[in-house]
DNA sequence: CGTTTTTGACCGGCGC
DNA sequence: GCGCCGGTCAAAAACG
């Protein structure tokens, strides 16, 4: 259960991980944090090209119920990865409906929006593909799974082994 | 038959 | 106050 989580490396100075601040995507700020990454040459890393971490607080949102009076907004933790794929499809384990998909500025591809189906579990995901380099998928996790996977094998090691795999154009 | 994907419409926030 | 932008919902279709 939460090893899983823990796996993604959310640590800090994790190593070759940029933590990135945003102060609000609502005004399209999110191309440009994207656009942000790939204006550099992070290519060094093979297979995992990077992962930033937002968190605001470290509060998650908790649906059960309570507001919080004087919270003015809270900000749920969000992780993005980025992932050498030619598969948007990026099995984390987990099951997701998409619920949405929406064309985004600065890129021709279309971002998608999952969900996890579990229920209780509100976890977000969107995959984006960069404009510049099509063979880059940007994976964005929001919230964390409540729950365990869904798939009956398959350690996280296993699914690290694949994306090196993918991750493995040339 | 149940579930998920798809696509358009709707909504709220922010900018002007 | 209106328009734009981004995100979500919802109904129908597609799929197993």
């Amino acid at each position: 259960m939460e090893n899983y989580q823990m796996f993604f490396p959310c640590s800090d100075g994790g190593g070759g991980l940029s933590a990135y601040h945003h102060a609000d995507m609502s005004s399209g700020g999110a191309s440009d944090m994207f656009g942000n990454f790939q204006g550099g040459d992070m290519e060094a890393v093979s297979g995992f090209l990077g992962m930033k971490r937002e968190v605001d607080g470290g509060a998650v949102e908790a649906e059960g119920g309570g507001k919080k009076k004087g919270e003015k907004k809270v900000r749920k933790p969000r992780y993005a990865f980025q992932t050498r794929s030619q598969v948007d499809i990026l099995d984390d384990g987990y099951r997701w409906r998409k619920y949405g998909q929406k064309a985004v500025k600065n890129n021709k591809f279309p971002r998608s929006y999952y969900r996890c189906t579990h229920q209780g579990c509100n976890v977000k995901k969107q995959v984006q593909r960069l404009t510049r380099d099509e063979g880059v998928v940007v994976t964005t996790y929001e919230g964390m799974h409540t729950h365990s996977i869904d798939k009956p094998t398959d350690n996280f090691e296993q699914i690290l082994s694949r994306m090196q795999i993918y991750s493995t154009p040339f």
